[in-house]
Formats: structure tokens, sequence, C-alpha cells
DNA sequence: TAGATACTGAAGCGCAAACTTCACTATTAA
DNA sequence: TTAATAGTGAAGTTTGCGCTTCAGTATCTA
């Protein structure tokens, strides 16, 4: 199964709105049209669209038309690509680390 | 060992700007000074302190000033709210997922 | 067929955020 | 003690982004 190419500078910049984050909230209960996710947000339909073609140029949402009503989904694409980001940043670092010096300074931390 | 408070909302905003992730990317080869970190950014000194302000916010960076040099390094407090942030959205709608619709779906997605 | 519903498109507004400049302090080196 | 280095603080500029309005289109319902 080819998956689509994620660009992760996407998926970080759609991961940095509160609002759009709100979205995959609702979203993570199960599939939304448009108008539902507005309801509870204090935005206009427009807005809430504009949010959505966002998180689905950055693989964390899908959407599809179907009638007069846009209905949208979590899509695990996003969230894979994040995971990986995280998980290559971390083995980088943590290799090279001095475990004691971290562990001192979050003792330190901790006034 | 008490760990300090994320504002998840703070670490998202600030993985969101590409000038911050490659300081990380720097930062996850080991220890670096302000000036070094600025050298291969095409921006001034002032500009890399004010976005090591946002990683330290974050918990993303620590920074400590020893005589005239500020040395900053990786933290990893930021990289746990953000996995565990992902953990909690994906056991959440992976629960209630159809899989054979997302498979479908995913195949379709293939053109 | 008429009206309501569910969105779409284009254009514009306002503010926050990234970046700059420049003057300044503190530390180290000659 | 002079000069160079490393970073700080305040203030201003600019651009992008989240949002709005408003005028459409398509679809469904009575």
């Amino acid at each position: 199964m080819r998956t689509k190419k994620i660009d992760i500078n996407r998926v970080f910049h759609a991961l940095g709105d509160p609002t759009r984050r709100a979205i995959l909230d609702r979203l993570s209960a199960g599939p939304a049209s448009v108008s539902a996710l507005a309801g509870p947000l204090a935005i206009t339909l427009t807005a809430v669209a504009q949010h959505l073609e966002i998180l689905e140029a950055s693989g964390l949402a899908r959407t599809e038309k179907i009638g007069r009503v846009r209905t949208c989904q979590i899509q695990s694409a996003g969230f894979d690509a994040l995971e990986r980001w995280i998980a290559d940043h971390r083995t980088l670092w943590e290799k090279r680390f001095d475990r004691l010096g971290q562990f001192l300074l979050d003792e330190e931390e901790d006034e």
C-alpha cells in the first residue's frame, strides 16, 4: 500500500493553531460535517472550511463531499509523519546525551 | 522526579516555525552557543535569541549562561508532552475506527 | 417550483509574529 | 586598560494568517 507523501512543515503549521486542534479533537470522536464542526466553534463556516483545507493538505484529515454535505474525518498519515519526526530527533540526541547531566538539571529545575 | 508543566499549545506553536526546527536539528547533534546556532541561519543573533526564548518556554530546549556565552541544549519535556498528545488522540479515534473504510480510502488515494 | 440548507470563492481587514536595527552591558583577551 | 567578543533590550517594519463579509452555486425538501 503506497502512502501519500507528507510535508512535515505543513503538519507542524497545521497543528500550531488551537482551532485546528479543536477540530481534530472533535473528529477524534467520529466523522462530522463542516456545519457540525463550526457549531461549537465561534467562527464562520468559511473559516472552518479554510482550516479543513489546511488539515487536508497536511494529511491530518480527509474530506469527501456527498450531495451538499462535506463529511470530514481524521487521517493517520499526518500523525504518522509527526511520530516519525519525533522518533528521529529523539534517537539522534538521546544517543549522545549525558544522562547524569540532564538528571541533575531536572532536579535543579524543581525549585 | 517532578516534571515542569508543559503547555502543549506553546509546544505546537514553537514547532510550527521552520527556523526553530532547524535550531532543534542543530541541537540534536549537541549543545551550542547562540552564535554557533546563528551561524548557518541567515538571521541576526537577536532573532536567534528570540527563537530560543520560545523554545525554552515550550520545554523543547534549555539554556544556561556561563560568562558571556549562553549554551543551549535540547530538553525532553516538550517532546514528551508532544508524544503524549499524539498517543492520546490516536487511541481516541483508532478505537472507533472503521478500518475497512479507511483501507478503501487509502487505496483510492493512490491514483 | 419555491425556499431552505450546505457549502464555496473572492476580496479585504487587523493583528500577531518573525525579523531588523541600533544602542547597550558584561565578559574575556591582548 | 583597551579592544574584541557574546549576548541583551527596546522599538519599529513587514508579512502572513485567521477571520470576516457578501455574493454566489449546488442540493435537498415541501
